[in-house]
DNA sequence: ATAATGTAGACTTCGTGACTCCACAATATG
DNA sequence: CATATTGTGGAGTCACGAAGTCTACATTAT
């Protein structure tokens, strides 16, 4: 029930991305603005890449640029592109005893917050995340 | 970002008991008729327990009961006997980070999925889930 | 005294998140 | 064309935690 580091990357290198209009972006230089490990950083890339978020060029001046724009991209489509398909429970595990137990009083709960979600990863896009961008005073630190 | 099978058992075990108004419930009854492994369910119920959401006897006719009644036990309380604090982002484990960005633009999307989570957790009670019980059809098996 | 229960905690196993490494492919530039 | 710069593919490593096991022990009803 947590953000993986690996999802945090990928928001944070596509944020990157999107907030300026430059055409591209090497795995050097999103590595060394944003502390990402280099070579996790490139297979993060990858995925990105393969699921069509970005588009990348090989060679000298080569990188990475995003496929479409920061409000056409959202926060669904990057959790599901790196952690694959959102599921909180996973009933096929648990077969025999979802057979035994036909009714089953939990799942609707956990429905209904994969749900609620789902639907504020799909409402927020990069540029909102790039417009929402405010200070953040880390006064809990414990 | 997935309910830990701990945390099923868990609830499973509670509604169980919430269930039927039985003075009793054993480790032995509720580990076979929720297809618990008995040695796994030992140590949950210990945490129920500490944690003040079930009673327990020892000796002969012992077994657990619910301290309070099924409606004034929600998923909340649960959830965090068996996880500990809800928290989706842990930003102390990537303080330095944190630090240099102090603009950390998806913090608050986090945050307001967390608090939708946490309002539904604590919405539903055991009560709840017992009375919405209906039968669940697994058509999506795959 | 004995059997039936829960308690405490060490130990094991396995999967996965978070890396690292290296060989390789593409391509811009001199 | 040679070379340097960039991304690609995939195997391998390490640590941690979820899930489960085992054993010794404490409590208490009969």
């Amino acid at each position: 029930m947590q953000v993986t580091k690996t999802l945090d990357y990928a928001v944070r290198s596509l944020t990157y991305m999107g907030n300026q209009p430059v055409e591209r972006y090497s795995m050097k230089e999103i590595s060394h603005e944003q502390h990402i490990p280099l070579n996790y950083l490139a297979k993060i890339m990858r995925r990105l890449v393969k699921k069509g978020l970005v588009r990348s060029t090989v060679g000298p001046g080569g990188g990475y640029t995003l496929r479409k724009l920061p409000k056409e991209i959202n926060l669904r489509d990057i959790y599901e592109a790196i952690e694959g398909e959102i599921r909180m429970v996973d009933c096929m595990d648990r077969e025999t005893v979802c057979l035994l137990h036909k009714t089953c009083p939990q799942l609707p709960v956990w429905d209904r917050i994969q749900l609620s979600m789902v639907k504020i990863l799909e409402d927020t896009t990069l540029e909102d995340m790039l417009k929402e961008r405010k200070t953040v005073i880390f006064n809990q630190v414990n």
